[in-house]
DNA sequence: ACCCGTGTTCGCTG
DNA sequence: TCAGCGAACACGGG
């Protein structure tokens, strides 16, 4: 489920459902190791088990929770224990198929890896079929240490568009520009979808060299990136609660269009599919350049 | 049965 | 040394 947008509406699902709740009691999917990894699934439960959430934070594609340490069972009778713990990090990162849901006595969804039961009767899922996705504990709350997130470029929407860098960055690689755009080193975000939607809107063809674009159309790309976001989240602000729904109209202007007509005012063009970097990529040869 | 998939990582190659 | 490429991961849906 995951890029920028979809993200953002998981951030906000969290903090609507948990933000300032204590977690009562965590269950975790024993078999779903992968996403737990390098700590054993039971791990995560142990560490939150009492504690307050306290901020969520999106960086990228990446979710940033932070907990703040709970009472530990017993606690009273170690009073000459280790010094008291600090805050307690989960980086949550949704993978392909990864999805926060809940709500007051919610019940398990078919693929809950990991579920937490609040304070106010709520319940918390962390939904993921294929296992794509990851749950990783963070010893005080320093996301900075995690190497996958120190490696994220700035988050266009979070810290703003810098062109002047964009162009900066694409300079540095001879790959196309579409699949340059998909680097979370560069820019933290930018998904198969709107990367492929921002070289739509910049009538930019995909299959260009990210080194040979011009200034003027690093500058369109930017507008594009920044005007597919745009158009993306303000669906969330918007009447629908939902986030695109599966069987829904396809909100997107190029992406899995495929044969049917360009939408640019008066191109005519039909939208093709092709393949870059094992990843679909949508463009009308008509009006991408 | 077969192909496809809003993502990332790892190993190989030139 | 390293950018770039393709396989791998895992499972449901069309």
């Amino acid at each position: 489920v995951p890029e920028l947008p979809e993200v953002e509406f998981a951030a906000r699902t969290l903090r609507r459902l948990m933000l300032g709740r204590r977690v009562l009691r965590v269950e975790t999917d024993a078999r779903a190791r992968r996403i737990f990894r390098p700590d054993a699934p039971g791990a995560l439960g142990r560490a939150l088990t009492g504690a307050r959430l306290q901020r969520v934070d999106r960086r990228g594609k990446q979710l940033l929770l932070t907990f703040a340490p709970g009472a530990r069972p017993g606690g009273a009778a170690r009073r000459a224990g280790p010094a008291p713990a600090g805050a307690i990090g989960v980086a949550s990162h949704l993978g392909m198929t990864g999805k926060w849901t809940g709500g007051p006595g919610a019940p398990a969804t078919g693929w809950a890896r990991a579920s937490f039961w609040l304070d106010d009767g709520a319940v918390v899922h962390y939904d993921d079929p294929r296992m794509f996705g990851r749950l990783r504990l963070v010893p005080g709350a320093d996301f900075a240490a995690l190497p996958e997130v120190a490696a994220l470029g700035p988050d266009p929407v979070a810290d703003g568009l810098d062109a002047r860098a964009l162009g900066e960055g694409l300079a540095a690689t001879r790959r196309p520009v579409k699949v340059a755009l998909l680097d979370q080193s560069l820019l933290a975000g930018v998904g198969n979808i709107h990367a492929a939607e921002a070289c739509w809107r910049a009538r930019l063809d995909p299959r260009r060299r990210a080194d040979r674009l011009s200034p003027p159309e690093v500058a369109a790309l930017a507008r594009g990136l920044r005007a597919t976001f745009r158009f993306a989240l303000a669906k969330l602000d918007g009447p629908e609660i939902e986030y695109i729904e599966e069987g829904g109209d396809n909100p997107f202007h190029v992406y899995g269009r495929e044969g049917l007509r360009c939408r640019h005012l008066g191109c005519g063009g039909v939208v093709r599919r092709l393949v870059q970097a094992q990843r679909s990529t949508y463009l009308c040869p008509r009006c991408q350049r």
